[in-house]
RNA sequence: UCCUCAAUAGCUCAGUCGGUAGAGCAUUCGGCUGUUAACCGAAGGGUCGUUGGUUCGAGUCCAACUUGAGGAGCCA
């Protein structure tokens, strides 16, 4: 017997050409159903969302007894014909003449055919993958990462590749991991007695990145439209939905561009990746809107259909200021935005993304342009409903003598900085540019509440088990 | 790091006023004329997170600890 082993997204996107051939899979059992007279098994080969319905006619099977003995998860190769059924709730189904067994499944196999929670299925991460959340999350993880190469390569972006060990001790977000060789129950000591990192791997210490910009701002100033898409890491003691210790950032960087440019760079991905998810995975964003949020579909064709917000954030203040609503933070001119207010605005008073734009300097980075007044800077932070801020970009500052000040006003050492300084010497442009959090990205997406349920495996406080 | 809540069978949960530990699913066995998170019948399965306390008696009340979840801060 001759048969062609094919995968189950082909036999479901060409059912017609498949009708009445006989063709072999290979995949996992995820139900297995026995009668009377015949067996039925749901197959799962990791291809296509949903399961291949396979009937085992027990006259027709010498092993029957033992095949309908597997348990759910074996792993089996299935010879058989296609049949159509547009009449029943499956548009085909495969009638089996042979199936092997390539891997048994003993009864301890913890996944069920019924609900799990989230919490239990984080414990078997290496299993989940398995499930039909997971396996929808993470195939939308792997379109949504293509969708972005090919909105940036579309545009002529240049994607670099910057460092995942960095040499500086701030990039200007968060806490970081130090890299180290040194012995740490007993690391070389200078004549201080403190840690004498010039004994270290790279002769000074080192951190996990925090961010791509500033290397990627080296590249705009050579390739004018670059991109950043790699891991990123903060050590912060968070312990939240939406932050982890190890996530993934994209950071354009544009070198002749404005704040302006820069959110309509931003919106403009934010729509591709959304129009590209729902065009190539209908079947896992049927499955998240009937099962994880009942209004997604919905919500994300809206997105599509209009324009994102834009306020300053003096405007923003006002609005605040004026809502009918108690926050437990204060609103004033030169607050920092909290949680309360960002949802405020995107979930109660736009009801959609929104751009906030200027925020006055203290409660912002260094590098971000100083505008005209001097109280504001040329930041841009895009707010979305469900998850808050998912984007935070600027201007950045070109001026080499006001960025070297705001430095020094930050208590950073600028000679650590000088080759960063050194782009704004030798014919610096104005530039702009933004990081998106691709988890939560996605967690937009798929409507999943947890950053923990997007990230294959998670690491966060406390936890880097897998 | 702070606040709140939770922890009972492999999983999801119930357990009343402090009085002998329960269900569904899963597993094993049997039945069933096309099922589809199949269905019907039966069986096995428990140191009630840990330690201590109150009490004649604690899954239940108290304390500490551990683990998890949600919210806040930090941020993407």
């Amino acid at each position: 017997m001759t048969a062609q082993q094919i995968s189950i997204r082909e036999i479901f996107k060409n059912q017609e050409q498949f009708s009445g051939r006989t063709v072999q899979v290979s995949g996992w059992i995820r139900t297995i159903r026995d009668q009377k007279q015949f067996a039925f098994i749901n197959l799962n080969d990791g291809t296509f969302f949903h399961n291949l319905q396979i009937i085992l006619p027990r006259e027709d099977l010498e092993d029957y007894d033992a095949i309908v003995r597997l348990g759910n998860g074996s792993a089996i190769i299935v010879t058989g014909t296609i049949l159509l059924t547009p009449a029943a709730r499956q548009p085909l189904e495969m009638k089996a003449i042979r199936v092997e067994v390539e891997g048994e499944c003993p009864s301890d196999y913890p996944l069920q055919p019924k609900r799990h929670t989230p919490e239990f299925l984080r414990s078997i991460a290496h299993l989940r993958p398995r499930t039909n959340l997971l396996s929808a999350v993470f195939r939308v993880r792997s379109v949504a990462s293509y969708a972005i190469h090919r909105f940036f390569n579309e545009r002529d972006f240049v994607y670099v590749h910057t460092p995942i060990i960095t040499g500086s001790d701030a990039e200007g977000a968060g806490q970081m991991f130090s890299v180290t060789t040194l012995d740490l129950e007993n690391p070389a000591r200078d004549q201080e007695g403190k840690v004498d990192f010039s004994q270290d791997f790279f002769g000074k210490h080192t951190n996990l990145t925090v961010s791509g910009q500033l290397s990627g701002e080296a590249f705009a100033m050579a390739f004018k439209n670059i991109y950043t898409f790699g891991p990123t890491f903060r050590a912060e003691n968070s312990n939240t939905v939406k932050h982890a210790a190890e996530f993934w950032m994209i950071e354009p960087e544009m070198a002749f561009a404005d704040l302006d440019d820069n959110m309509r760079l931003a919106e403009a991905m934010m729509k591709y990746i959304i129009s590209y998810v729902l065009t190539n995975c209908p079947e896992e964003m049927a499955f998240f809107n009937d099962f994880v949020d009942r209004g997604l579909l919905d919500r994300l064709q809206n997105v599509l259909d209009h324009d994102f917000g834009v306020m300053t954030y003096t405007e923003a203040i006002e609005a605040l200021l004026k809502a009918d609503v108690e926050f437990d933070y204060p609103v004033y001119w030169g607050c920092d935005l909290q949680t309360e207010h960002e949802r405020f605005l995107t979930e109660r008073l736009l009801r959609k993304p929104v751009f906030v734009t200027h925020y006055p300097k203290e409660i912002k980075a260094f590098y971000m342009k100083l505008d005209p007044d001097g109280k504001t800077v040329a930041a841009m932070d895009c707010l979305v409903p469900g998850i808050g801020e998912i984007i935070g970009g600027s201007q950045r500052e070109d001026d080499y003598e006001r960025l070297r000040q705001r430095m020094l006003a930050m208590g950073l050492n600028d000679e650590d900085y000088w080759w960063y300084l050194d782009l704004r010497k030798y014919g610096g442009t104005r530039h702009a540019g933004f990081g998106l959090g691709f988890e939560r990205l996605i967690m937009y997406l798929t409507g999943v509440s947890n950053i923990r349920d997007v990230i294959p495996f998670p690491r966060t406080t406390g936890h880097a088990e897998f």
